[in-house]
DNA sequence: GTTCTCGGCCG
DNA sequence: CGGCCGAGAAC
């Protein structure tokens, strides 16, 4: 009868990977084990160097213990003094089995290798999770896209859209493509409502006290009259293609200060209603019969 | 030819 | 001592 050679699978490896573990039954080291790794293909391995030379950037095996199939987060590398950096080119130094390759995450639909350097003193770890939101910007970057205007096949310029009266721009620049271009913008941040610059302060000083996650702005009301010549507008298709988007996002926008509004009344309305409800069941409670006393 | 197994080097 | 891999044995 043949020893059944078990295959486990391997939960620290990617699904479909599989580990073996087989004894040594003779010779001077009997007794011994030696594990072996199978790919989802059918691929053996026999060692953590070759695993991660097939593996390479996937998975990062630094802390991957081969003869348990574990990852082991103890078990980091002692630093020896490798004061080099780390060396991508052909067969000088070895592989870094730490860490995979750090891989450019935006930009680009292949995966590109970036230079990595381990020995930097300063090198630290980012852990601000609100890094996404408060990168620096450009005050006034709108500028930059002054001057440009969008245009048909046909190279003729689009008509740009007409902004409603009550919004008026702030900053270096007032013309309308720039305040367009804050707005829409603006629109495409963040779904938080769109208010302008709410400080007084900002228009008058705007390059220090610009509100940056509000658009180049002063402080507007949305009027229903507004809503509706935005949709008008919209409707008689005096924008196109891009400028489309933009005009039917403003008016979201305008719309969505009213929605907050409208979101709240119903809540209101609900706790109206629940009051009532729970008014009327004391009620009968007393009165089953639900006649009047 | 491929796969299995153990020896032995090297860190 | 254990990881890794060469190479002979086995198939």
């Amino acid at each position: 009868m043949i020893m059944e050679r078990k295959r486990t699978d391997c939960p620290a490896l990617p699904p479909g990977w599989k580990k073996e573990e087989v004894i040594r039954k003779s010779g001077l080291s009997a007794g011994k084990s030696d594990v072996y790794y199978y790919s989802p293909s059918g691929k053996k391995f026999r060692s953590k160097p070759q695993l991660s030379r097939y593996l390479g950037n996937t998975v990062d095996l630094g802390s991957f213990d081969f003869r348990t199939g574990k990852m082991m987060p103890s078990k980091m590398q002692k630093n020896k003094q490798r004061l080099r950096i780390e060396n991508l080119s052909l067969s000088k130094g070895k592989p870094d089995l730490n860490t995979a390759l750090p891989i450019r995450q935006t930009a680009s639909i292949f995966k590109q290798p970036v230079t990595k350097v381990v020995n930097h003193p300063n090198n630290k770890v980012k852990t601000d999770l609100q890094r996404a939101s408060e990168q620096p910007r450009q005050l006034f970057w709108e500028k930059r896209l002054k001057g440009l205007r969008s245009s048909d096949v046909s190279e003729e310029v689009l008509k740009t859209m007409d902004l409603p009266k009550g919004l008026q721009s702030i900053g270096p620049d007032s013309s309308d493509a720039t305040l367009l271009s804050a707005i829409a913008s603006a629109l495409h941040m963040s779904s938080a409502p769109i208010t302008g610059q709410t400080s007084s302060a900002a228009e008058k000083n705007p390059a220090i006290w610009l509100n940056t996650s509000q658009p180049l702005c002063k402080a507007f009301t949305v009027t229903d009259e507004d809503i509706r010549e935005q949709e008008l507008k919209v409707r008689q298709g005096l924008c196109v293609c891009v400028l489309d988007s933009l005009s039917l996002s403003l008016s979201l926008s305008l719309l969505r200060e009213q929605e907050l509004k409208v979101r709240q009344a119903r809540l209101s309305l609900e706790e109206a209603l629940m009051a009532d409800t729970l008014a009327r069941a004391a009620e009968s409670s007393r009165d089953p019969e639900g006649r009047a006393p």
